[in-house]
DNA sequence: CTCTCTTGTCTAGCGGTGCTAGGATCGAAT
DNA sequence: ATTCGATCCTAGCACCGCTAGACAAGAGAG
């Protein structure tokens, strides 16, 4: 059977080969370079090979996707962690932390929450990297939720106004300069001592 | 010259035709069914037709945001102006006027600030509309922004938060039933007084 | 009223996309 | 050595955004 095996494990690291290069490619030239072909010619094999590991384009950002998950994930524990104990100092970690993210890897953050990877959210067969980048984010926001008011909640309106910070500034829809003015602002205002 | 004004009239009438039906194909099927083929098709004329009006799809795209932020300026106006003058009541107007808007026309919020429709934003070149819809939010929010905040500041942020609730609940990564609790938060903890 | 000549529109086509059918090849097992 | 199944590639489909060049219709000149 090690014949077999050394097979399988070819094929989950050629499987690791495409998604890491559809990453890389995706933050060089942006995903719309992110082509089949492009993809296939870089990991040195056919289209068809794509297909026998992913239903589609969309599954392959999917990949990019719950790969970022994980790494968001651990950036911002890492972040909060090194800001404790303080619960204000810790929120304003993990706003930096995320934003940082997001600016450092746009592909990877479009491929999370721009783009249709196909994945199930807030829901209960979503990807457990998923479940986790959100646990994260709440293990340090639930602490200042407020009086009264349900952590995971708290958590959601504050990740959606650093995820509309993220993308409208990325887009120019914002000026650049005032950013950290503008995460000084919300963590202010929405962290409740 | 009568002649040519009435070419002029003609023309113009088909260029509103081309992104009135743009955006109704687009609201229908999302944009990725808005091909140049199937847009010519509707508008019952060939492809090259929309090139003598638009440079490409950008363009067009450019064309329905543009509509699109007119709107939303207007809605915006209307429903703060009618929770005049309790500047609380008039932030909350706005809030849910912002998110209605993005929710019945999620294809024309798209153009606007998800798809790269060519436009110029934050800057002096940026066009006139997108530059009304910001000052209607910023003539309501500017009131609450707080000692010592600049307005403009606050708005951007107070914007970035709606649009994090408006993206994320419509791409479904966030659960929609407790939308309206979001924002109610919202509005409570960035507004001040 | 006829004849240019401009203006506007269409047909046809280019190089690209995501995706797939079917044939060739290679290697393991008999 | 030979079979046979897994694996991979060539070739192609229908569609995309966009454009060159043929063609027809209509305005203006004589």
């Amino acid at each position: 059977m090690s014949v077999q095996e050394r097979k399988e494990r070819e094929r989950a690291e050629r499987e690791r080969l495409i998604v890491a290069t559809a990453r890389e490619l995706a933050e060089q030239q942006g995903w719309d370079a992110v082509t089949t072909r492009r993809l296939a010619e870089r990991i040195e094999y056919s289209q068809p090979v794509l297909y026998s590991h992913f239903r589609g384009k969309r599954e392959i950002i999917g990949a990019v996707a719950l790969e970022g998950a994980a790494e968001m994930a651990a950036v911002v524990r890492e972040a909060t962690s090194a800001a404790a104990p303080d619960p204000r100092a810790r929120v304003a970690a993990l706003a930096h932390a995320y934003l940082d993210f997001a600016q450092r890897n746009p592909a990877v953050y479009d491929a999370m929450f721009q783009l249709d990877g196909g994945l199930a959210f807030a829901q209960d067969d979503t990807p457990q990297p998923l479940k986790d980048a959100f646990a994260a984010l709440l293990d340090t926001l639930g602490e200042v939720a407020g009086d009264g008011v349900h952590p995971g909640l708290f958590t959601e309106v504050f990740w959606a106004a650093l995820h509309g910070l993220a993308t409208l500034t990325r887009a120019g829809r914002q000026p650049p300069e005032l950013a950290e003015q503008r995460v000084e602002l919300l963590v202010n205002r929405l962290a409740e001592v």
